[in-house]
RNA sequence: GGAGCAGUAGUUCAGCCGGCCCAGAACGCCGGCCUGUCACGUCGGAGGUCGCGGGUUCGAAUCCCGUCUGCUCCGCCA
């Protein structure tokens, strides 16, 4: 070994000792007869001394040394003088006193400084991703990281479960996201494709008696990237058999009670808040609301049902609501029109507004309004003295997308969010079909293996028999899945289901969803086949383990929990990832570029 | 596919309603001084295709058009 102990793990009980230590430098100073050099590693920091007094010749060799460059050092441990110890640091009340130095690899001028304080662009964060990750919070994104994988893996173990590893390179099949393709060599023409989650596979597992099943799994989707989402990322993937509901969420609780103990020592709640997706979106505007703060959505379109004011009128007239957002505090103008312009990014025309200043209240629009419909409005609104009104009419999903993100924004805005908070959320009862206007034809919420309720059965075999489009969209959002979502502090950090289990209502699902026959057994073929021989009743869950790590460390980016992510764009600054290939390659696998 | 923000020394930023800018600060870098600092101090110095291309103008970092890159968001993400 070049070093006898990590420099960050040098204490008091090293006083005398001769060590030899070996790390990069922190910082040097040189004060003219004495150098300084704090030399780090991954536990820590330890000062290191050198006088010129004592060795001339080093120290006019070492007080050139540059941050960053890689030394060892072989001294002496001792108390520092009086006076001149550092609380700062858990060696700070020792110092090595320096004989010998090393330059093991000498550092050029950094570009950029490796500093938690200095706010680097992502740009060449990304480029310089080695140099990043040295940063202080950076190791401990990445150890806390490793540390939660730990702890996840006992956890499952533990509890019975088995770690199963599920292929990468799978089948593509239809719905959900766009799937990364591989070429296969020895099959011209055909393509694997990389699993967007182990789902089938997990079932299938179910199906092998297995009981219970968890994995660390990569996944990948081939999408548009946000903050918390990039192409690859990584689930905490688990099933279960003869399992309901409250049997995944119990297991899912306790291991976010334990993460949460063991990694920042808070003791969470359990078991956490339910609710249905029908309040949450009527509440807060969102399947993933934030109840870290109020400002709840009221609903007002019964007060304006018969209303003169063109635009509310119209929305109703095409199945639309009027909600309000109402806050108490009076916006300037400047901060409204900047409302405004956000919430036209949403798609919103404008943004009605009213406000209750010296009792009176006055709006843009209250000269559309009667005097009736305004005093039913302000009471159901409970709305007082300088507060203020913000309104959406429209399709209910443009006016939860609306206001939801409105609130949120003005949350922000109002300083309403207490960030040491977690508020965890189960969010449940989600429909199981939704309407795609564009393809016009049913998709699945969730995904077509999601089993509905008992008793919306026998809906879906009436939907089915009437064969009526318009039938079907009225009908659709009323069956409801057997969905759960959790939610913290209005991320969604995980999401599961109990899945069908049975071939018949499988089949009936996939008819729904104007999967035909041919196509279900096309691309489902083996798992209706798997669910004919002894399918147990089964269910599980994925956490989303890079948002919750993300949230865990306060971070707004996964990016920043993820040792190598990729930009927006979805390229690896770091490597030049994705890149061209030589034409060799592309024949061997039978592909052309367009 | 769309919208917004940003791009100026190595870094972080200021300048940007055209001329006081052949661009400035801090940190970093280079050199000198300094025996107890730990964001050391101090004196001096070097360092810039103002992302790129085009246009308007007597004159462009500054205005216009296009383009590239990063970020945030909408669409998309079962």
């Amino acid at each position: 070994m070049l070093r006898d102990i990590y420099v960050g793990l040098v204490d008091d009980s090293f006083i005398g000792k001769e060590i030899k230590v070996a790390g990069w430098i922190d910082s040097i100073r040189d004060h003219g007869g004495v150098l300084f050099i704090d030399l780090r590693d991954k536990e820590g920091k330890l000062q290191a001394v050198l006088e010129e007094s004592e060795n001339k010749e080093l120290y006019d060799i070492a007080k050139h040394f540059k941050e960053e460059s890689v030394i060892a050092i072989e001294g002496v441990v001792r108390r520092r003088p009086s006076g001149t110890e550092n609380p700062k640091i858990k060696s700070g009340n020792v110092e090595l006193l320096i004989q010998r130095i090393k330059l093991l690899n000498a550092s050029e001028t950094l570009p950029f400084p490796i500093d938690d304080n200095v706010e680097i662009s992502e740009e060449l964060r990304l480029k310089y991703r080695y140099l990043d990750l040295r940063r202080n919070i950076m190791q401990k994104a990445i150890k806390t990281r490793s540390k939660a994988l730990k702890i996840t893996r006992d956890f499952f173990d533990e509890n019975g479960f088995y770690e199963i590893e599920t292929p990468f390179l799978i089948k593509s099949t239809p719905e959900g996201a766009r799937d990364f393709l591989v070429p296969s060599r020895l099959h011209p023409g055909k393509f694997y494709a990389l699993p967007q989650s182990p789902q089938l596979f997990k079932q299938i597992l179910m199906i092998s008696g297995f009981d219970r099943y968890f994995q660390i799994a990569r996944c990948f989707r081939d999408e548009d990237l946000r903050s918390d989402r990039q192409p690859e990322f990584t689930q905490i993937d688990f099933e279960m058999s003869f399992v309901e509901e409250e049997d995944v969420m119990e297991i899912s609780e306790k291991l976010l009670y334990k993460l949460f103990l063991e990694l920042l020592g808070i003791e969470l709640k359990t078991p956490f808040k339910r609710m249905p997706y029908k309040e949450a979106m009527e509440k807060y505007g969102s399947d993933k609301p934030d109840t870290r703060f109020g400002l709840e959505l009221v609903d007002l379109t019964d007060i304006f049902k018969n209303t003169n004011f063109n635009v509310f009128k119209a929305a109703i007239e095409q199945k639309g609501i009027i909600k309000a957002i109402k806050i108490n505090t009076i916006l300037s103008r400047k901060e409204i029109d900047n409302l405004t312009e956000y919430v036209k990014g949403l798609g919103a025309k404008g943004l009605a507004w009213g406000k209750i200043e010296n009792g009176e209240f006055s709006s843009p629009i209250a000269k559309f309004l009667t005097d009736q419909e305004v005093k039913a409005m302000l009471s159901r609104l409970e709305a007082k003295n300088n507060e203020m009104i913000f309104f959406s009419a429209d399709k209910p999903k443009n006016v939860y997308k609306i206001l939801g993100n409105l609130r949120l924004q003005l949350g922000k805005m109002l300083k309403l969010i207490d960030h040491s908070k977690f508020e965890f959320l189960w969010v449940v009862d989600f429909p199981m079909f939704e309407y795609n206007e564009e393809e016009g034809r049913l998709e699945a919420m969730h995904h077509p293996f999601t089993s509905p309720k008992e008793e919306d059965i026998e809906m879906i075999i009436n939907i089915l028999d009437k064969n009526d489009k318009e039938y079907i969209i009225n009908t659709c959002e009323s069956i409801t899945a057997r969905a759960y979502d959790i939610v913290l502090n209005g991320v969604e950090i995980g999401g599961g289901s109990i899945r069908i289990h049975k071939p018949d209502v499988q089949k009936l699902v996939f008819k729904l969803l104007n999967i035909s026959d041919e196509e279900a057994d096309l691309k489902f073929g083996f798992l209706l086949e798997a669910l004919k021989y002894g399918a147990p009743p089964h269910g599980g869950l994925a956490f989303g383990f890079d948002r919750l790590m993300a949230m865990m460390l306060g971070f707004e980016s996964i990016r920043d929990v993820i040792a190598f992510p990729k930009t927006q764009k979805g390229t690896c600054l770091l490597t030049g990832a994705p890149d061209v290939v030589p034409e060799k390659q592309l024949k061997e696998l039978h592909i052309k570029t367009v």
